[in-house]
DNA sequence: AATGAATGAGCCTTCATTCAT
DNA sequence: GATGAATGAAGGCTCATTCAT
């Protein structure tokens, strides 16, 4: 499974096996059962340890939870910047955006289908700010790139800001999550020409014919 | 506050002005701790009646849940309803999907957040079924819709199945959920134009260079 | 047992009878183990109860505590002032305070044994300003009592004031106390003569040689 | 803080530093929080070593409260065998061992607090026939000191000789408590004239008018 | 219909103690 | 001697649900 390169990444070394594989154990149960029905318990029995080690590393479930939310976060815009770095028109980074969303998603369904589900718990809980934190950083960077010279954005219509990263991502999510939980069989990566090229239409169509306000 | 409505279409009449407010008192303690960390005395405690009368009403936890998920779920049909019933070309009937889904979830906020948390907990409760029987009816009438001569759906491009509902609706949810999670300001109302113009550009751009396969 | 009484004064009526069956076993169990080890399975299983019956009727295991201490104040005052109420001279007044005390401990050596033990917790927990108050009220009271006229306080020498109540109570106290844990034998009620006749005696002795300062 | 040099009189050397530092830490940790709350884990973070480092040194938790009490013990009853062996008459042996109550409890109010809260737990303990010998040993001594020639014992009339101790102490050790608590403001030692002066117009006081019976 | 006392399985977490390094 | 990861029994407490009144 492609999760374990992910955990050993940001767990690395023979020192932190058993840290990966309680954080595998957990990852299983709780897109298995749910975060709140899952139990230290499954957890424990999973991955063969004692309730007082998950704790001596964790500090507790919801420490479990945010390690793993984390983990996926960093993959997540590792892909991304990888992408952008090798994209040079804004058409490019546009499709870098969803290539990388749908790639990642495609790759890592078990750390995906548990973002969507602990995203609120984290936001919530006391690693919230962090979170917050990180996304602010990283949409900035993801604007900065956008605005530098040369990149043709001026193909791009006027939209109204807050709008602007639903129209990125808003399809290309939608399927992810219908793919996650079975609606729909064909893996994300597998429209990635389809969603970029229907972003790019979308960004870009000719102008309404009465002007939109806001 | 609108949600009254709703619920009185659904439960009408002076004999049930308890179990209105018992889901109303169950919705605001969903919506403000959570699906399972809401208990039972929560809610109790909010519409001042006892635990008994509760279970009397509702059968048990997950009843409650599944009341108050199939309100929202049949108000939302509703309005796509009449939406739909009075526009004409393809282009009128993807406004109104577009349309009929922000301002509901503009109208209903609390209904909306509540569904996006409950979906997955009703998909696999014992309503799971009726609920992906409601879904595929509704989706069959849909495709029935854009079906009918004259609607000009030939100025649509041909795109995978699967990925039409993604296509159609993934802007719109996505900025719904940033506004129920207040990470955007603006009512998902407000820029009902500006998505469906956008889907419109997105379903019916020039077609890419190199053919997209699938 | 005497302690029955006590309780049926604080939480009467057969509706409550459970209460006291509950609080009867605590005491039981906190005298026999101590505070901390005292665990909630031991005292359910000492009176027929479920768990949740008696998170039900006392909150936590401190709010049992504190039920039980506060019982036991009450009853305590009550003997006192009963005790007060019936004398009239400064030195009769005396006699009231310290009869009342060993009278009570031997009438009640659970709940006294108790009161010992629970009093730091109590004054910790957050029924602390409570507990400061009512002992503040009753010192209070008890001072007013001996200001009264014609009661020949003059008999008695010039104390520091934060001495006097370790002067009137304390060798009853440090009796009661190793009566409880068992290092003398007779019954506190027994000595109450010698011990008040003590006290006065030590609050009216000859003046020292040096007079003491402070 | 003095009680540095308590624990040296009983560990001495540069080697039993460690056992020193640990000593202390735990002394501070059990009057912050109590003896049960105290967990080996607040303990070894105030004297920064290791788990394993102080189970090596005191064999358990048990241990640790063992050791510090009876290095209490010790010096008190140091302190109290030097005002002894200064006093002369009757009277002075009882100011003696007021005196040397108040004053040591002034001096080392830490290790006094720690004393009031552990002896309990360790009467009950692995020690606690050790701890009764010790006392029973003390007492004789002090009785024996009473009966040498020439100490004027005559002038103290006839006590129950179970009620004897709560007399000498009772006060004395009231007002130790009182002011451990915060309940009082004035260091003991500020009425040792007082305290001893009362206990010994106790002990000595006119024969009641009644005869005392016992 | 309405009430709320009673139930008890099960959860999260703590913590004294051990032991391989 | 020193370290701290690992253990697992046990505790306080919650909460959905039932049922006698």
């Amino acid at each position: 499974m492609a999760t374990t390169d992910v955990l050993e990444r940001h767990y690395p070394g023979r020192r932190a096996q058993l840290k990966r594989d309680i954080l595998l154990a957990a990852l299983a149960c709780f897109n298995e059962h749910g975060l709140e029905p899952t139990t230290i318990e499954m957890v424990r029995l999973r991955c063969n340890t004692s309730v007082g080690n998950l704790y001596h590393h964790f500090g507790n479930k919801e420490g479990l939870v945010a390690a793993l939310f984390f983990c996926a976060l960093e993959d997540q815009a590792r892909l991304r910047e990888d992408y952008l770095a090798r994209a040079k028109t804004a058409r490019e980074g546009v499709a870098a955006l969803v290539h990388s969303y749908v790639d990642w998603v495609t790759q890592e369904p078990e750390l995906a289908r548990f973002q969507y589900g602990a995203r609120a718990a984290v936001a919530q809980g006391p690693q919230g700010d962090e979170l917050a934190r990180l996304n602010r950083e990283r949409y900035q960077a993801m604007l900065a790139w956008f605005a530098e010279p040369g990149r043709q954005i001026d193909e791009v219509r006027h939209w109204p800001a807050e709008l602007v990263p639903s129209l990125l991502i808003g399809q290309a999510e939608n399927y992810c999550r219908a793919w996650l939980s079975g609606r729909v069989q064909a893996e994300p990566a597998r429209y990635r020409e389809h969603l970029a090229h229907a972003v790019w239409s979308a960004l870009t169509g000719p102008a309404p014919a009465r002007r939109l306000k806001a």
